[in-house]
DNA sequence: CCCCATAACGTACGAACGTACGCTCTTGCT
DNA sequence: AGCAAGAGCGTACGTTCGTACGTTATGGGG
């Protein structure tokens, strides 16, 4: 309480809160007092530390595109080859959709954001970005493209499905957007 | 008003003015006041045609799918071959994420609800079923489901890059992922 | 040892909200 | 013509919200 000093924990845990919050309620039922009673921290803090509601909602889905993409990193970057980097991405849409409900939530909420407001769509920009600059290190911009397109849809759709499908088919998809062997049509 | 006789455009419009709302400011900022006013309808029918705000919203995102199948109808039912299937793919992406805002808002905020609440997943099931039915009265099921997650993505990364992707990087990820090895053609 | 700049908080206020409920008006039956 | 029934509406109530602003507590300079 007033300790005449600058408390940056108390920020961070504010703008944990608001994620968790959003990840269990949804944007649309979010306020200042749930998150400050879920932060532990008093309804003043909240206009003191954020100038609105706007900023607090930016900064926090800042700090969960920092989490996501060093997912990202995380899988991506040990790739040694192009086999690895396959594997990787299969590892990557299995854990983004079957893992933590959490991810999945605040991704969709950002996109919801995104879809509307320009300003969000820095923060998806610059996550797309950063994917895209691993999967060129394997592949070459169009179908690093092509594939950023595919974890997208194969995450969601296997985090939405009535039964989700199975690790080989999601490898099956990736070996064919990367394979860039003439087939027959 | 109260014309002793149920009207059922009163439901309509205030189904329809619900959407528009959602789409242009989010399901955070909807209510029944800003609502009613849209449509035109008093406050006091947003309580009589629908319990609640749930209800309404559930009714609301029903007939949006209810659109979105028809627009998947329009442009796979046509096909009559594996080739115009691609074809109509390329372009139900390119109409998904470049023509109205609205179609592609609606939809996030539909993923969104889905994400947190079963009760919304009905929805995005049934239009994936819908979906799949399509795709394969041209591929095979794994080749469906595949195709189906590509579409989504691409349409949601056409929607959300900076620079958008053009119709012959959406026709050849469609390829790929429609190109089976060991297949007839 | 004291005091002031300022970090941090508690609270009060006006606006907006969802919903319940009593009222009005039309219609079909007689 | 008159009336019962019920569709449809207007309004008022209690709650919750975001934010502004006066208040409190602290530590370093004098």
């Amino acid at each position: 309480m007033a300790t005449g000093h600058t408390d940056p924990q108390r920020r961070e845990r504010i703008l944990a809160a608001t994620l968790d919050l959003i990840a269990e309620e949804g944007i649309a039922r979010v306020s200042h007092r749930k998150i400050a009673t879920r932060a532990g921290v008093p309804l003043g803090s909240m206009t003191y530390h954020f100038s609105g509601i706007e900023e607090l909602l930016r900064e926090a889905f800042g700090r969960f595109t920092d989490h996501i993409v060093a997912v990202f990193d995380a899988h991506l970057g040990a790739a040694a080859d192009r086999d690895q980097a396959r594997e990787a991405v299969a590892d990557l849409v299995h854990e983004l959709s079957e893992g933590s409900q959490r991810d999945l939530v605040l991704t969709q909420e950002l996109y919801t954001l995104a879809a509307r407001q320009p300003a969000y769509r820095e923060l998806t920009h610059e996550w797309m970005r950063r994917s895209r600059v691993h999967l060129e290190k394997h592949f070459d911009p169009r179908t690093a493209r092509q594939l950023d397109a595919l974890i997208e849809g194969l995450t969601l759709h296997r985090a939405l499905a009535r039964e989700p499908h199975g690790r080989a088919l999601t490898l099956e998809a990736v070996a064919r957007v990367t394979t860039t062997d003439r087939r027959t049509p």
